[in-house]
DNA sequence: TTGCCTTATTGACGCAGGTCAACGCCCGCG
DNA sequence: CGCGGGCGTTGACCTGCGTCAATAAGGCAA
């Protein structure tokens, strides 16, 4: 039996500059840094990771791997997700650039989800121990990790109502207000966008079958809600997305 | 229009000491205190505040009302529940004694979710300024409950895989084995236990209708995995269950 | 105890979305 | 440039669960 984790496609860790600094990244107003002051950010900077960017299909993170860092999205889309014990898989989240990922293995010390690149992606890793020892030392940091950690339960809560409750259209609909809600803060359009992820992945996020995924497509581009050029994604009535998205 | 919530039903926070001490608590060992040192749990023994227990059906806090504190279950049930925009009702967790519940209103400072005792409950209300100020002082505080929170992720996280791609049967199967574990970690009955929740909450919490989760429970009989009596069950057969949770 | 009201069970029926199958279209590779 | 394999779309059919309705069984008040 082989113990060793087969990371041949996976990132190595080793250090190495990419990018100046979170003094000077422009997601720095989403990101870890967000409520920190300019010496505080220097002390955080000291401990996070810059290492060159995953590959499309590469993982970050494996279930059940020992977790030693969280990681930060800087460019790039990645998805997160889980194997059942009965084999299949389940999408629990995309995270786009300021947005942190890898927080569910803090619990048990092992990732309770993998992570794989959709497109090339680049990402700073925080390792955790440092974080932690910071934060006792910097209440602003220790006050906004938890309030991170807070709205990530918080969103899952919404995802679960999502399944729990709505149609088809419904879950397709609040995933797309979402992405454009996202872009918008990082003042992209919010209107047109590439989808990074395949149907396959929005599908399995959404507890639905592709079948299904680009049906609703279709029928939200007859009703002239949407154009849907493949990935290219343009919203033409963003009203009546959000209504659809709470139906 | 109204602007005082209406608290009538609700436990006033009035100080009285209606239990000891976390040092004594039989649930130390599952709550906060887990992991940390006599002396530690002496001081956290200090913020922590004891009010009178909860009737059935009151509320501990409301959705989108101001968030202070956490709060650990003592005895009884919680169930946590949310508001749709349309106006639906999901229920978001159940609460057991030695568990957490509040967590997710850390993130802007109010509650996302409202939480209500489905039988008489008693817990300890943790206000959340002091327990931040003590975790910066007590690194295994501070970790532990990076822990719980990143834990309640990962549970939901695993709701949502439930929900996503489980049938009915699977959905409350699930349920079900949950409890009955949740039920030995505080040494009770893993296989005989009254549901403190009704069919309606159930279905709730599961994607579910009455009609299909009572469905379920009599299919279940009838294959001799369970015996259902009103809200008493009797486990028959749990490597059945299992087997029937993840299908 | 009686009576009322809420909760649970069971049956008949319909439909949203899953399944299966066929086909077209990108896109990467030789 | 042409070929092949994954990805996406569309159609026809099927089924699990929701919906509606009727009845039973608790449980709490008086």
């Amino acid at each position: 039996m082989k113990l060793i984790v087969d990371r041949s496609e996976d990132v190595p860790t080793a250090p190495s500059p990419y990018q100046a600094s979170c003094s000077t990244c422009r997601l720095s107003s989403l990101c870890l840094p967000l409520a920190l002051e300019a010496a505080e950010i220097d002390v955080l900077d000291r401990i996070v990771q810059r290492s060159k960017p995953l590959q499309k299909g590469q993982h970050l993170y494996r279930e059940s791997e020992h977790f030693q860092s969280v990681f930060a999205v800087r460019s790039g889309t990645l998805k997160a997700y889980r194997t059942t014990d009965n084999g299949r898989e389940q999408v629990t989240g995309f995270y786009f650039p300021g947005e942190i990922l890898g927080m569910d293995g803090i619990g048990n010390n092992r990732h309770a989800s993998s992570a794989k690149a959709l497109e090339t992606a680049a990402v700073c890793e925080i390792p955790f121990t440092a974080l932690e020892t910071l934060s006792a030392r910097m209440p602003h940091l220790q006050r906004h990790f938890f309030q991170l950690m807070s709205r990530e339960i918080a969103e899952d809560q919404q995802l679960i109502t999502l399944l729990s409750k709505s149609s088809a259209d419904a879950r397709v609909a609040a995933l797309l207000v979402s992405i454009s809600t996202r872009n918008a803060r990082r003042q992209l359009s919010a209107i047109r966008f590439r989808l990074s992820m395949s149907r396959v992945d929005i599908g399995n996020y959404l507890g639905l079958t592709v079948e299904t995924v680009s049906r609703v497509f279709s029928r939200m581009q007859k009703l002239g809600v949407l154009r849907v050029e493949n990935k290219e994604i343009e919203i033409l009535d963003r009203d009546a997305l959000v209504e659809m998205a709470d139906a």
